[in-house]
DNA sequence: GAAATCAATTTGTATAGACATAACCATATC
DNA sequence: GATATGGTTATGTCTATACAAATTGATTTC
């Protein structure tokens, strides 16, 4: 089926025959073309609805997927050599863009964690984290030396929700001194925010050079 | 089974119980406990192997799913009026990084357009697209001066493969004279490339100033 | 002791059948 | 003519059953 929409057999926009027909079509039961078409619809070729039936999409609005793995792990998949290092820990009321982001009362006091992950001693990644100590009470005994905090939440505090933000900035003066750049050079900043269920446990700000490139094929 | 894993029942690493045994357990069929295990397989969850059981993940390598709508979809979803300019149309040898990148011979010729896509009179991307007139002959009859190579594409040109990088980069001296930026400023850059089967459509590369982000949940 | 073989187990996938659910469409009602 | 009503139909999802495929772990063989 796949084929027939890429051959312009079925032509965009087109109703295509009911799970039925192509069941007896293909001589498999509708199940089958059942469980096919979905894959189909989740990869955004056709367009389903009860009763109306099945289409090929108009304007096939294709997701791309993209793995978020471990700091680590993306490195050393690279072949590279990992090194970690902690630059600041402390406790301290976070500033108002950040207290908003996570909807949280004014008087809220959070984990502040700041680190830099290298690879092949060059600087890869630096880590700009807060995490919410009422959701998560470990953090404040975590003294973050010798594991990230990347990888300590992985193991400590399960999320049941996500927000990621991709975008391109300019290197702060910060930024700039720890990650070995120019203020204001491109850097490429990741953000994520985390929830188990309506409570808020975490949010990064990951700053990567403008050599680092996030690829993902479908 | 997912609150399961997000309350710490079943602990990361652990072997969980056998479909049939769950089955059991819940009151339902296997192949219901099997979809079910499939969806939080997909998720990053859980990891399934044949005859070894299925365990929680060690490290939940969770994926983000994005969605890659058109420009102008993605502007109108936004409530900003859409606006198009073609700066440029013409059929010229691409520059080495392109055809090695698509893979064509070097005496290969695209199709090559440059555009602006505009939200509220504001410039949102820059696109410079090659597009293989062997695969898409139409290519060199289209004008692009009403419809943008983007929109011209997924009516006339279906692909089943294609490749999605982001970055971080600092605008060129053109760039930022079409987008309105400084030279250097830091841009959001997109690329894509199409392929229908082994035969490369289009590449395609997307700018957007500093201020744009590309957010998803899970 | 190492390698080959084999049975058991668990997931993967297919089947047929049933009912649920949503949406379209024609008809009836006001 | 506008609004309700209900039948029809395509998809959504579940059940029960069957067999395939992969991998583990024990056993046998050399």
């Amino acid at each position: 089926m796949a084929r027939r929409i890429a051959e312009r057999l079925w032509l965009p926009g087109a109703l295509i025959p009911g799970e039925e027909v192509l069941a007896r079509e293909f001589g498999a039961a509708r199940a089958t073309v059942n469980r096919a078409l979905q894959e189909l619809a989740r990869a955004g070729l056709v367009e389903r609805r009860r009763r109306a039936g099945t289409r090929v999409a108009l304007h096939p609005v294709r997701e791309a997927r993209f793995v978020i793995p471990l700091v680590r792990q993306e490195i050393e998949a690279r072949g590279a050599e990992y090194q970690y290092r902690l630059l600041s820990r402390g406790e301290a009321a976070p500033p108002e863009i950040v207290r908003a982001r996570l909807g949280l009362e004014a008087t809220a006091s959070l984990v502040h964690v700041r680190c830099l992950h290298l690879a092949d001693r060059v600087p890869y990644q630096f880590e700009d984290r807060w995490i919410n100590p009422d959701v998560v009470a470990a953090a404040r005994e975590a003294d973050f030396a010798g594991v990230s905090p990347n990888e300590w939440l992985v193991e400590h505090a399960p999320f049941t929700d996500a927000e990621f933000t991709f975008r391109a900035a300019a290197a702060s003066a910060e930024e700039a001194a720890v990650m070995q750049l120019r203020e204001g050079e491109p850097v490429f900043v990741g953000e994520r925010i985390t929830w188990l269920g309506e409570r808020p446990i975490t949010l990064v700000r990951m700053v990567h050079p403008s050599s680092h490139r996030m690829v993902t094929r479908l």
